[in-house]
This record gives structure tokens, C-alpha cells and sequence, in this order.
DNA sequence: TATGAATGAGCATTCATTCAT
DNA sequence: CATGAATGAATGCTCATTCAT
């Protein structure tokens, strides 16, 4: 009974999850609208019928994809800053496991832009409001009013720095497609100085 | 009479003129995919035939919407970022003069970013790179490497500054569409003395 | 008065002229599929409503092609065949003048397959049967049946015989398309001969 | 149940064929214009998508209905040609073996007439060259110049001679449609002669 | 005399989805 | 567990025609 149970159960998983990533690299490499049923079933080398046989719809299957996405990134990323100590340290952190998993996941990250930026709701509101919404944001906002609070960094708008830092975070992956052999390393240690100087204490005031 | 020429081409401008609008209105609230022919020519009150006599193809009109918005941008802005000497002084200007732009022109930001995500070629590559791409970001760069040399910007690299800038000054148009009553003022003075920050001479160096 | 009236009506004719004149020159180059107003128009450097204006609609278009294309070759067949004064000479002269006349204007000559293969009536009928019905067939028929009262020609089938050598007579523009480097006099000879043989009396029985 | 896997390719096999039926009843008695996925799908009592759902495309429909048309051509001529061993039975029974096919599938031969004359590649260039390009002519040639070899066919053109057969054999889908009534076994009986006098050796020379 | 404007019908094709098996 | 079959809706586009001028 209880084995009877977790075979199909595992069959099913598998066979989902084969199905998510044929869907992360049809988005990433055809682009949203040509990311179709039977576009994805094509590389899966399954039929049609097998996605929503599996997802309900294609809108289940693509939301499974933002979640299978965020996760992978989120517990490559939340260690790596809660591994820091110091306000400034963790901003650092941030940038740089943020641009690294980027760098490294460029297909997932490509496939989650392509949903985030045209996937909408029945209401024709879009459906995701992209990674710089409320929820993405909060924790930003809270490292930088924490980093204030303990005098490491300026008076400025946590909220509008967020946002910023955000932006040029989530513009890494347009980059490296545009640019695949930059210098990432390079490229990350310059953002990390730019918002280095950008919050912190002890400038001299205009 | 005297002029008889230029009624027909009259109404030719005025049509095409509509036609545009009604597309980057389309585009703008319900996203590229929903952007067909049919639901342009239903906001416009007429028929789906009368786009593709003006426009010989969906794709000029697209392309016909990109050049405008350029064009009503390019005049706001470069004026404006022209009337200021100092480096420092433009990169200001460069800042306000966009966002105030964006803020003031949602609708038309918003098609344009449609359409530069989404636009793929006949071979699937995307027909536009994005306001990010070297043409855009040239003159940012210029203009920062100019300060670099007169001593008014520390040492940075100019390019991954420039596409720093650049990400925050597109963003801006998604974050007012989800905050509509936000600040412009106080977001335009934070991002500015954001960047003054990030790239003045005189912090004292790591 | 009597001038007044005239002139437009010749102006009238020369457009006509130069409609059915492009006209055939598309269909024969372009095939009847293609052969829309827009693109007839476009060859007569004319709008389209032009066309409309002088024609009813398309379809009496085609049939002014048809009339005059007819027209051009009974003036050039005609005089040649009723030149020869016996059943046998009339039918040398009839295959003669008839490949003479197709090989001289080609276009022509293939405008008005496309329009006899392809225009249908709004029943669904073909609107023309094509060069071998009765009335393209029935001269023929009335020089073979004196041939044969005076002896000249054996005693055939006119009917069969005549829609034989319209068969062989029709299908030269088809192969003169495929092969424009055709000997037509070489051609015409054999097919001459072909039918000499074919229709002459004096040959020994089967 | 043991051959289970050929009732689904049964029922595909099953589809095909009706519908490739569907289309040459529709080519014969609408036309090749008329002949559109939506007319062919009416007839079949199915829907358009279903026509596409087999068939990749329309053009890959009309494909196979010149290969279905030709298989059943070749299957019924090929052996009463090849049975005869005489040049001039041979000759007979090719002009014998293509009209009573004609006769009996006049459907066939009209759908493979409005395909070969009126489909176009891309290029505007006809798919099909039609029944009398050289595939279809050179059997015909080498059979009339063996007759020559033989001394059983006079000193003629091989090639023109094939071509005129080919041309009245080609027309006979149109003399039928045209008087349904004819009498095949006369109109073969004639034709046949009517060659055989044109090619036999032994006539008086002119 | 001639045209620009506009349209509705029709085209081949793609798509997500449903359903029986 | 998975598929083949089938569909209705929607897409960009072409077309002959109408109409006011």
C-alpha cells in the first residue's frame, strides 16, 4: 500500500519535472510565443496530450516553472547572505550570489523574464509583477534600513535603492546574452563598489 | 483647391496617426501577445483591413510605433541634457529629463518596451536589442568617460555604469504602472544623488 | 456635339486598351491566382478603383482579354486559311497559322489559358470550355468534312480529328514556354506532316 | 489487441484517404481556387484543423493527391503497355490503356489537371511541370524511336509526335467532362487509328 | 475621369484544450 | 500512464468591391 502509492507518485515528479525544464529551454531559446504545447512536447519527445495531462494547463505548467525557478535561486542565494554579518557585507553578498546564479542558471533566468514579462491573467493584467515586486523587494529594503540603522550606511530611500539595485541585478541576464563573454567577475565587483559608494557613510556631503 | 494635394495625404497622416495611437494603447495595456491587428482596429473603431492599408504589414506599424515614441523622446530629452556644461550637471539632467519623460508618457514606454522584448525577426532572434544596446548606451558613456577625464568622476568603468543607469531610468516605467502615485520628484532626486554618489571623485577610497 | 462625345470615348478605349493589355501581361506572367487587381493596377501604374471604373468588375475584365485576344488571332488565321482554296492546303495553312500566331504572341496566347483553366462562374461551372469547344471546333470540323466529300481525306471521324490537331495546336505555347529555344519551324513541319499522313487518303488499309 | 499497434495508424490511413478523396472531389468540381481547406473539410464533414491536424500543410495534401493519382495511373497502364510486344501494339495500347483510365477516373485525372496546372512553389514557378515534361514524354519517345529501329514506324520526330499523343490523350478528361455522353470505345478506336496512319512506314511518300 | 478610403469575406496556419481509449 | 483524434478560436494577410468625392 504505502509503496503502491509513492511509485506513481515518483514517476510523476520525474516525469514533471522533465517537463518543466523542456518548457525553461523552449522559453529561453524561442522566446514566449513560441514557447507552445506542442513546441515543448516536441523537445520533451512526448505528446501534447502528456503536459496537460500532467499540468492542467499551460498556465499551471509555466507558474510551476516560476516556482521550480525562485526556488533553485533562493537556496543558492539565501545562504550565501546569511552567511554575512555587517549591513555592507550582506549587500555584497547579495549582489554577488544574485549575479553569480544568474551567470551560472542563464537559461532559467532567461525562461522566468520571458513568463514575468508577458504571461498574463485572464483580466489581460500580467500575471507576475516581475522580480521586483513587494515580495522580491522586502528583504532588500529591510538589509539596507538595517545597514542605517546601524550607522553603516547614508540617509537614503531604502525603497528607491532597492528598487535600483534590483534592476541592475535582473539586467545581468539580457546582458550576457547580448554579451556572453563578459567578464563577469569584473563586471560584478564593479556593481558591488558602484553601490558600495552609492550607500555608504562618510562621503563627504554636497 | 490650391493645395488639393494634401487633403488625401491629410487624412493619410491622421489615420496612420490614430492607428498608432490606438496600437501603443493596445500594447501598452494588454501586452504584445494580445496586440493583434483585430484588437488595435476594435480600440480604433474600424476594421481590422483598414490597418493593412495604411500599414502594409503588422510589422511596420510595429516598427512605425518604435519611431515615433523615439522621436518624441529623443526631443525631449537631448535638448535638455544639451543645455548643461559640467559632467556631473548632464548626468543629472540625463536622469531628470528621462524619467520625467517616462513619467509623463507611460503609455508610449510601455509599448515600446512591449515591443522591444517581444519583436522576434523572421529567424527568431529579437528585432530589437532594448534600450540597453550600444547605440543607447553610447552617449551615456561618453558622457561619463568625459567626466572621468575633467576630474569631476572617480575612477569606474564607464560601460557597467552606464548600463546601471540605464536599467534604473527603464525601470522606472514598471514601477510606476504598480505604483502609479508614486513620488516622481522624490524618486528622480534619490536615484540622482544615488548615482552622484556612486560615481564622484573625493569619497575617501576603500 | 458630335466631337464632344468622341473624345471621351476615346480615352475611354485607349484605357481599356492598356488595362487588358496589363491584364494579360500578368496573368501570363504571374499566373491567374495572382493575377489580382491590386497587381494588374500596379502594372498599369493606375489604382485599382481605375480598373472597376472602366470594367463593371473583374470578371468583365477577363472576358475583354478573352474577346480580344480572340479577336487577334481570327484576323491573323482567318485571311491565311481562306487563302488556300483545297481541303489539304487549308489544313497546312490552318496548323500554320495557328502556331505562327501562338508563337509570335505568346503572352497573349497564355493569359488566355490561365483565364480558360481557372474562371469559374459564380455556379462553380468553368466560364469558358476552352479553344476546343464547338465554336473554336466547328470550322475545323466543316474543312475536314469537305476534305473527305472531296476526296482528299479518308474517312475518319472529323469530329476526333479535329479536336486532335486543336489538342496539338493548343498545347504549343505550353511547350514553347518550357523550351523557347523550340525550332517552331522545324515543329510546324512535323506536325504538318503528322496530319498529312493522319487525314490523306491513298494509304494502304489496315 | 495482439496488433495493437495498428489501429491507431489504421484510423490515420483511414483519415488520409478520405480526405485526400475529399480534395480531388473538391479540385475536380470546384477548381483549384475553390479548392481551400475549408471547402475540403465541408466535404469530408470534418474540420479545417483536421485537414492541418493530418497534413502538415495544404500543400502537402495536393502532394499526395498527385502521388495517389499517379500510383493508381501507373498501376493500371504500365502492364497492358508492357504486355504487347510490337512497337505499333504497343503504341496502341498505350493510347487504349490511358483513356479508359481516364474515362473511368475522370475525378482523379481533373483534380491532378487543376493541381499541375495551377500550384505554384513559392517562387511563383509551377510545382508541376504537368503530364507532358519529360518524365511522362520519355517512355512515349523511346517507344516510337524502337518502332523506327524496327522499321515499323516511319522517319518522323520522335519527340513531336510524343508530345501530340500525350496532347490529345491529356485532353480527354476535358472532352469527357464536357459531353459525358461520348462514346470512349469509338473516340479510342479513332485515335488509335488516326496515330497509326501517322506513324506506320509504307504510306505513299508526298 | 479617376482616386483614396474602407470594408467584409475568405485564406492557410497555429494553438490550447477536450475526450475516448 | 499516456496518447491520438479532433476542434473552435484566433492570427496576419489578400482580395474584389463600394462609395464619396
Amino acid at each position: 500500500m504505502s509503496d503502491g502509492q509513492k511509485r506513481p507518485s515518483f514517476i510523476e515528479a520525474a516525469r514533471k519535472a522533465q517537463l518543466i525544464t523542456c518548457a525553461i529551454e523552449t522559453l529561453a531559446t524561442e522566446g514566449y510565443a513560441q514557447a507552445s504545447l506542442a513546441h515543448i512536447a516536441q523537445r520533451a519527445h512526448v505528446s501534447k496530450s502528456a503536459i496537460t495531462y500532467y499540468f492542467n494547463s499551460k498556465e499551471e505548467l509555466l507558474k510551476q516553472v516560476v516556482i521550480e525557478v525562485y526556488k533553485g535561486a533562493a537556496a543558492y542565494i539565501g545562504p550565501r547572505v546569511g552567511a554575512q554579518s555587517g549591513a555592507s557585507e550582506r549587500l555584497r553578498a547579495y549582489i554577488e550570489a544574485h549575479i553569480e546564479y544568474i551567470s551560472q542558471h542563464l537559461t532559467q533566468i532567461m525562461a522566468l523574464a520571458e513568463i514575468g514579462l508577458n504571461m498574463r491573467n485572464a483580466d489581460g493584467k500580467p500575471a507576475l509583477v516581475g522580480l521586483t515586486d513587494e515580495a522580491a523587494l522586502d528583504p532588500l529594503i529591510r538589509l539596507l534600513r538595517r545597514g542605517q540603522e546601524a550607522g553603516e550606511f547614508r540617509d537614503f530611500d531604502a525603497r528607491v535603492v532597492a528598487i535600483t539595485i534590483r534592476r541592475a541585478i535582473d539586467g545581468t541576464s539580457r546582458l550576457l546574452i547580448g554579451h556572453p563573454d563578459l567578464d563577469v567577475g569584473h563586471y560584478t565587483r564593479e556593481l558591488v563598489t558602484l553601490f558600495e559608494y552609492a550607500t555608504r557613510k562618510g562621503n563627504n556631503e554636497t
